[in-house]
Parts: C-alpha cells; sequence; structure tokens
DNA sequence: TAGCAAAATGTCATTATGACACTTAGTAAA
DNA sequence: TTTACTAAGTGTCATAATGACATTTTGCTA
C-alpha cells in the first residue's frame, strides 16, 4: 500500500485471515500468540487481522495483512464471510487485551473473514515485527481461540473442505513440484479420512490436472517418486463443464 | 426486531438481499423500481437492502429486510458475500438518489449481500410502504442495476447455480407439491440448459429426496402429473456422506 | 369417440467407481 | 556384494452410474 498517504482507519469493520499450510503431514493455519497476563487468562491465539483503512477495499486489507505478516504476495485468497455477532469482542480476557490495542475498545465491530492457501513448504514465518508472536499450529490441535476466531477457523476449514472436493485448488497448499504421494496425503488430511491410493492416482490422472515431470525426488530410502506439476489449462477445461455430482 | 427501543443506524454497513423467485417458467428476482427523474437517468432498478442498526447481526438486518419487503420469514437466506468497492455508490445518479434518502450520502459504505429463495407462487409482491415500487423481473433480463447491485445479482446466480449442484435447495423456490416436470424445469432454468426428462427423473428418484405422494393435477388437458413433496430427512442423510463428483 | 397434450416409462452401451495385493527402485546396513 | 528396508507404482474385476434415445398412457376437450 501506497504510504505517502494518511490512511484513516475505519473502527467499525476489520478483516482477519485463516492462513493454511500443509507440511506433507497435517493441516497447518497461521496463528498469533496473545502474551499471558498474570492470570494467564489471555494465553490465547488469534487469528492475524487489522481493522480496515478507509480507502481500500475488504480484498486489499486482506492482502495487506497477509503480506505484512508473511511477505506473501498474489496467493490464494479468498472472502469466506462477514461475522457480526453482537457479543463477538465481548469475553472479558478479549476486551482487556483490546483495551491495550485499540483506541475505541467498546465499539463495535464486524469482521469480514478470508482464508488463505499458501505453500509453507521452506517457508520463514518470521516475518516482520509480529516474528516471535506468530507460529504454525496444526488445525486439529486447536479448539479455543480468543474473540470468535475459533468459529471462523471452524468455518474456514469447513469451506476448504467443501470446496476442495469441487474444485483444485489444494494445490496452492503444494510446491510448484510434488508427488502424488504428497497430493494423495493431503487430500486425506482435508478430507479427514483414508482414500485408496489406486483410486486417488487413477482419478488425478484420468482428470489430467497434473502432469508428469521428468524428474524424481532424489536421496530417499526407497522407490523415489515422480514429481508432478498441476496443469491450470486442463483444469480450466474442466472447470467449464464442471465437475459435480449431480452431473448438471 | 423490538420496537420498544430507540435503534442506532451503523452509517458504514448495509445488507442488499437478492431474493430469487421461479414462478415455473424463468428465474426470477425482486427489485425496486427508482423513481425516474427529469433526466430519466434514475429509471433503474435496485436490490432492496438497509443500513444496519448498531445492535442487530447482518443476519437479523437481511431478515429485517426481506420480511418489511415480502412478510415473509423463516425461508432460505444465505449471506453471500461482502461489497467494498470504493466506487460502489459512486455514479452520479446513484449519489442524487442517496442524498434524497441519507443523513450522510457521501460516507462509504460496504454492504453484505444476502440471497433468499422463496416460492413466489400465489405470492403477492405487495407489502408495507414500498408496495408500488417492488416486482419481479426475470434474472435475464437485468442487465444493469443501481451502485454495484448488478455485480451482486451475478454473484447470487452465479452462488445459486453452483449450490444447486451440491445441495437440493432449489426446493425452496417450490411450493411443498411439485411436479417432477416443474422441478425438472426449475433444474434447467438454472442450470441453463437442457435436462433430459427420464434421466433427470431416475436420478431425483433414485436419490430419494422427493417422495410421491397419492395427489394429481386436476383440470389440465392432457394428463394429469402426480405432486411429489421434498424428503428433507433422506437429504440430510445424503448430505452427510456428501454428493459430489471428487467422491471423497 | 377422436384427437390433443404433456406425463410417464425402459433399455442398452459406455464409463466410473470401489475394493483389493504384489512388484519395483533406490538407499542403507551387514 | 548381498540383504533388508521403505515407500512408489501398478491392474483387474464386479458393480454402479451415466447418457442417449422413442413409445405408451391418461385425462380433457371438441
Amino acid at each position: 500500500m501506497d504510504n505517502n498517504y494518511q490512511h484513516n482507519l475505519n473502527k467499525g469493520i476489520s478483516v482477519d485471515c485463516v492462513i493454511f499450510g500443509f507440511d506433507f503431514e497435517k493441516l497447518k493455519v497461521l496463528v498469533i500468540q496473545r502474551e499471558s497476563n498474570e492470570a494467564g487468562t489471555m494465553a490465547r491465539f488469534s487469528l492475524p487481522g487489522d481493522l480496515i483503512f478507509d480507502d481500500e477495499t475488504l480484498d486489499q486489507a486482506a492482502s495487506r495483512v497477509l503480506k505484512e505478516l508473511t511477505g506473501l504476495e498474489n496467493i490464494f485468497l479468498e472472502q469466506l464471510q462477514a461475522f457480526s455477532s453482537l457479543n463477538r469482542l465481548s469475553k472479558p480476557a478479549d476486551k482487556e487485551w483490546l483495551r491495550q490495542m485499540r483506541e475505541q475498545p467498546e465499539e463495535r465491530v464486524i469482521t469480514v473473514a478470508y482464508y488463505a492457501l499458501v505453500n509453507l513448504n521452506g517457508f520463514n514465518p518470521m516475518a516482520a515485527n509480529f516474528a516471535k508472536a506468530v507460529s504454525w499450529k496444526p488445525v486439529d490441535d486447536i479448539n479455543s481461540m480468543a474473540f470468535d476466531h475459533f468459529e471462523i477457523l471452524q468455518k474456514a476449514h469447513q469451506q476448504l473442505h467443501s470446496k476442495l472436493k469441487i474444485q483444485p485448488i489444494g494445490f496452492n497448499l503444494l510446491p510448484e513440484k510434488f508427488t502424488l504421494s504428497q497430493l494423495h496425503k493431503l487430500y486425506e488430511v482435508i478430507a479427514g479420512k483414508e482414500l485408496d491410493k489406486r483410486n486417488f492416482r487413477r482419478k488425478m490422472i484420468k482428470l489430467e490436472i497434473v502432469e508428469k515431470l521428468n524428474e524424481k525426488q532424489k536421496g530417499v530410502p526407497h522407490k523415489p517418486s515422480s514429481f508432478y506439476q498441476f496443469n491450470l489449462e486442463n483444469y480450466q477445461k474442466l472447470a467449464e463443464t464442471g465437475f459435480d455430482n449431480f452431473g448438471f
């Protein structure tokens, strides 16, 4: 964002980002850890987010948050939903935290949640000012968060799951070159169940949305896997007719 | 909404509703017609909407708009997306209109769009104060609207199309008792293409989400059609496993 | 009672799915 | 150099789903 201007915060609207990553084992999410107070009541995680500026769109605000935190641009980032409960900021520990951070901590804020998919392989979660407080947590290990962020996370997780059934967005969580086993594992993790290896490979290959490269894993103590890459063109062709179970 | 209290408008956030209906022929949407000014530049349609109150959620605001306009409650109503372009209210004709309606017509407003599905059969589009300005328009006949409402309509239409492939939400557009031909026509209209009648019926019946009633059309000058009703229970069972083309 | 209009129905060839176990290729250790 | 280890990679078959296609049925009307 251009820094020559003074941006005014819009006090009533924020964005929050659910940033998903996949380490070939688990689905993870980027969280910010609040510092504990004496009572320990504040030792909880929140999603990265910010109030929006009056001269930026929601998409721009979400991109800005994402970039400030990870340095990444042009990655998969999609609006999830607006959250507007009247009591979303009103838990005592949350209010205490807000008092430290915001000019008008009591003001009602509606947030628009986004979810992002990043390739966290070889990714350094360091970034800017936040550095120490930012970390990747397995989604399944999280069972509560600050504000209504747990609700947002669950919704985003569910959305990722549904969307993956319809569009091959999972590729955004992998490096450009990946093995079919990695893709297979990714689908299993997000679907939350085992998928037959042969049937999975058959389907992916038949759909022609992956293509085999002349390159193999090296240094692995077993038969090396071939690398594949995603074929955007074939995906788009496919997306026109649409793949879905009703068939129309 | 409880009327004993004074509600304060939240100046920066509105909801807009895309209310879909189906007359067994075409997909229609409820629009509000602005009165023309002398120049005729304002003779355009807008979606029903309103600024939200500070003590209501977005869902509540959308339900309120819907009820004020149609008298209907407890119908299918789902959040679509937030829209936040910086120039969404800044076309000259739109500004002129806003000046007549709002205390702070220049203020930036972000809107959260909803879409609703109603059974418009035997529906009287009269309602409250708006009465004369409200009408059902075929979606396909609309090619421009006030503000960013055409963009919102298109997005809602697209969402309806995608969602129908995954969940049988089309039933919300039909009366409780309907014929398979009506359902067939609905799917054709929303899918925007012909669907084989026999295959369509086979699929619907096999899925067991419709059940045949002992009742037939009367007074039609041809073989009368059986009425069916939607089976929510079977749908929910089905929804757990999920119907989708990837199969996981 | 003949004619009309839309509803209702069945088959078949092709393709997709789901279930299932062994062989292969490279590394590492003996 | 041989052996053991590990994950990659591959094929078949029975069952289910799809897509393409034409005739008969039912009730009303003239």
